[in-house]
DNA sequence: TTCCTTGCAAATCGTTTGCATAATG
DNA sequence: CATTATGCAAACGATTTGCAAGGAA
């Protein structure tokens, strides 16, 4: 299955770069829609799938049922604000360690975590 | 909204207080069916969510989308198997000081954290 | 020409909901 | 009797998939 150059792929992965908000596939659908009137959901799911198989993004799962995509890859964590649902990076370094201690009386391979933190984003704290 | 005592809901609850695998709302489902044949899918949905929003049960969302209950309501993390999909509780304590980690340099206001593990489970280690 | 990609629509899957009926307090 | 809960089936929302047609190598 070697891969094969396509527009749309291109353009989605475009989007993606130029947002730090964590866009859902309804999302840049929609946006990449502006630009590129033609392309169907169908294939904004494709490629995101395709992009984050290939560790060109990351797919993030939040608890709120819906995936969210993130052009940056590298290990960092997420809040969720459980009142508008917007999705930011947070500063805080990547617990190094938590692995070993997970290990610990453990029958099995743990290879990774993922974790994410909720609350009450800073938008909203003022609008109440 | 009063709370009225229901043979279902009981049942319910207590199949899962025997399980300490996670089960989805489905394996609870095709269980309390046996003892109950004519419990109806929707009310199994109810109930678990009324359960876990009186803070009865837990709702565990551990990433592969389908949502998974937990009787035991106390802080722990959990470890889900990539292989096979199994569910399982880590000992390790619950790591104090991450939300104040996490609170440093953030605008907002943060409630709480969610962490799992995944890997491989110890059954699937030993099947290759 | 090969075979990867697309657009479209239908299908899937987990979950929720409307409604008339049954059970609880 | 007033309400809450149920079974059933239809509705939902996010995501996936089959298929014939289009585009890249």
């Amino acid at each position: 299955m070697a891969l094969k150059y396509s527009r749309q792929r291109q353009v989605i992965s475009d989007f993606l770069m130029t947002r730090k908000d964590h866009p859902t596939a309804e999302v840049v659908y929609k946006n990449v829609r502006q630009e590129y009137p033609n392309i169907s959901l169908g294939t904004v799911y494709r490629n995101l799938t395709l992009l984050a198989d290939m560790g060109e993004i990351q797919r993030l799962r939040l608890g709120d049922g819906i995936d969210h995509f993130d052009a940056d890859t590298s290990a960092h964590y997420h809040f969720v604000c459980s009142e508008c649902g917007a999705v930011t990076d947070l500063k805080m370094p990547c617990m190094e360690g938590i692995l070993e201690t997970a290990r610990k009386d453990f029958d099995g391979e743990i290879q990774g975590h993922v974790t994410y933190f909720y609350g009450i984003c800073g938008k909203c704290t003022k609008c109440k």
